[in-house]
DNA sequence: CTATTATTGCAACTCAGTCGCAAAAATAGA
DNA sequence: TCTATTTTTGCGACTGAGTTGCAATAATAG
């Protein structure tokens, strides 16, 4: 159903997003956002804007969940089939914008398949 | 380092993998196994048994760790290319033999891909 | 302005995974 | 085979991400 009301949180989320081009992880929001939005209604307005197909989420190497502005994304088609890209160094995650064609596996019904790529990015290339 | 000593928990978890083709999830051996293992001793004896190229991890959608056994891989070389395949109704997750080439992404150092791709396997395609 | 309904904060909880430490088991060497 | 050494195990307590129920608060329709 996603969201109804346009509340505080909500926009302060989403500023979140708007000045960050790259992915954020749940923590980081929840560590900076602490004095001014509750744990719990960081998770809860994540997962609206997702449904609404203005976030899409995925989980990183360690398991822990990110989330990042949808370009071509709706709530009708919400595939993510691009890859990210998570640097071993300093942590930061990128959607990278290159399509990814979802392999056919026989006697399977393929739906989504998510990439992470690992490696060092440009800042961390020393 | 890995493995030194030949232990039965060291033993009883190989058996795990040995009659089991598919991937095994840390949560599931640690049910299975609760009155013979430690939980602590399950966590560490899989992660030696990786260390030695013997098994690989991942994790799951729902960012719990997996371990199925290496075919290719060694402790030089453990790369795991190959894309896992979980079943979005029961849950089983095999190893695809297809080796999904690692992409190049401009000015980023690229190391490992790992690809989880979400369906339906054979048995629950109704 | 008020009634209705969605959203929030809070605190307590769940659950996977980790850690320190003492006890037990495996190995090397005599 | 026995003993000393070193690894491995079990245990319990802990960590940290994410969830839940509920009462209080805030947004919207009318």
């Amino acid at each position: 159903m996603g969201i109804i009301r346009k509340t505080e949180s909500i926009k302060l989320l989403l500023t979140e997003f708007h000045k960050k081009k790259v992915a954020v992880s749940v923590t980081d929001l929840i560590k900076r956002l602490d004095s001014k939005i509750n744990k719990s209604t960081i998770y809860r307005v994540l997962e609206k804007l997702e449904e609404d197909g203005v976030l899409h989420s995925f989980l990183d190497k360690y398991g822990i969940k990110w989330y990042a502005k949808c370009v071509a994304c709706n709530h009708k088609e919400h595939y993510d089939a691009h890859p990210h890209f998570q640097c071993v160094s300093c942590g930061k995650i990128d959607c990278i914008s290159m399509d990814l064609s979802i392999p056919k596996i026989p006697n399977r019904e393929v739906f989504v398949a998510q990439t992470l790529i690992q490696g060092k990015c440009e800042s961390c290339i020393s």
